[in-house]
DNA sequence: ATTAAAAACTGATAAATATCATATTTTGTA
DNA sequence: TACAAAATATGATATTTATCAGTTTTTAAT
């Protein structure tokens, strides 16, 4: 089951104006003196692998923004299996829509790998949405995104199959998580998990990615993955 | 290829105060100063089966508001066919996000039957959303409630199979386009479009709704279709 | 009312994918 | 370091779905 997060300590406090992430999201639109009281408002969470920072059904508090690390949004499937809807990285915000449309949350967000995540009250975020309308643009842009990316997936999953998907999602993870030094895809997802993200069975998604190594296109090193061919896999995105 | 909407005329121009549609969307919460300059913007058009309100990678002048009628968002995938990814009746803005995130419209909507849809200008709406907080977080409310639904789609295409995705469609159809008065429901779609809705072949989905009528879950008439058994319909959308 | 085009339908077959069973490897932790 | 649990891997088979080819029915235009 959820291990949930539960550490809420205050150790590192930094003022928002002085986190690098900051420029990242709606939040760079917003005062100093607005900042101020975001800084002050605010609780930083040191969240590990696995870890959920809530889970669908819940009521959200606030919103949260992540300071470093990834996560994946995943929604519940009336057969019980998890579908990976999303991938999220440091400088995103999470559970904006939960608070702007003030209903529960709709997906489970959980850690995959170790992260630090700031925690900023509902209220804030509302007062911010109400006076300050590039804020309220911003988000409301980044909704529009969200939207856009979605209906791009829901074509994707309709329309190509299976080997066609795992192409996409590879080159996808590369685009989003950048590569290690030495060229492997920065995500840590199990096969599993990649399974989810597509919409497959696990075997399915093991087998092809053997096949894509067997064929040349990537590097296989324990759960990592290196793209070795990008021009072949955009390729196969399409289907030949 | 398409057909598209050209003719513009202002021979139903009715003050947008007086429109029935007018509680149905985000213009509910805009004062009736703003609606006398809404009215005194917009045009309104008249269009047929078939004909296209505005198509993928144009750039929108403004937001159409469905004075009645019923169309479809579609998005061309790469090879060449089209997705469904969501119906839009009467009541309801199209072209919104296009014109919040000032970019080109990344779907395209034709009208399933005649319908008057409402043209109100870009500065208009943008006007509205940068003084009108009220009808800005309307906006924000109704991106946010469409993300929730793209992301539910995205689960269904991803877990579970044709005939389940083919039963909560038919049922969701009967939700949001009711029945007419012999029980059948009231929207007139092909079977390539259902197809197209699902993400199957247009083969796939007729023999599936062969197999529905001879088990006695649906009536089949032509091209409408009646639900019998909702209850088994509903069972059937989590496969059993 | 006639007729051409579009849509619906059906069957046969091929291809893609899931499922089940089991073996091997990796990982985390005592 | 050892060992149990988790993850990865592979083969055999069943199921689902797409594709192709053709027929019938419906629709819309003249």
């Amino acid at each position: 089951m959820y291990k949930f997060a539960g550490k809420k300590n205050n150790y590192m406090n930094i003022q928002c104006d002085k986190c690098v992430i900051r420029e990242l999201n709606s939040l760079h639109s917003i005062s100093s003196e607005e900042m101020n009281s975001v800084t002050k408002n605010k609780t930083t969470l040191h969240i590990k692998r696995g870890e959920v920072i809530f889970s669908e059904g819940s009521s959200l508090k606030g919103v949260y923004c992540l300071r470093n690390g990834k996560c994946k949004l995943t929604k519940l499937a009336p057969n019980g299996k998890e579908q990976i809807v999303r991938f999220i990285k440091k400088g995103e915000l999470v559970g904006h829509r939960s608070v702007i449309s003030n209903s529960v949350a709709h997906l489970t967000v959980t850690a995959l790998e170790e992260m630090d995540v700031c925690f900023i009250p509902k209220l804030e975020i509302l007062e911010l949405f109400r006076t300050n309308s590039d804020f309220s643009m911003e988000i409301t842009k980044s909704l529009a995104e969200d939207l856009d990316e979605a209906n791009t997936s829901i074509a994707n999953m309709a329309q190509k199959n299976v080997r066609e998907r795992l192409a996409e999602s590879l080159l996808f993870f590369e685009k989003i998580f950048g590569i290690d030094n030495e060229g492997f895809i920065s995500v840590n997802l199990t096969r599993e998990e990649i399974a989810n993200a597509i919409g497959t069975a696990t075997e399915s998604t093991i087998r092809l990615l053997s096949e894509f190594k067997k064929e040349g296109y990537i590097t296989l090193a324990g759960k990592k993955i290196k793209l070795k061919d990008k021009v072949k896999l955009k390729h196969l995105t399409e289907g030949y």
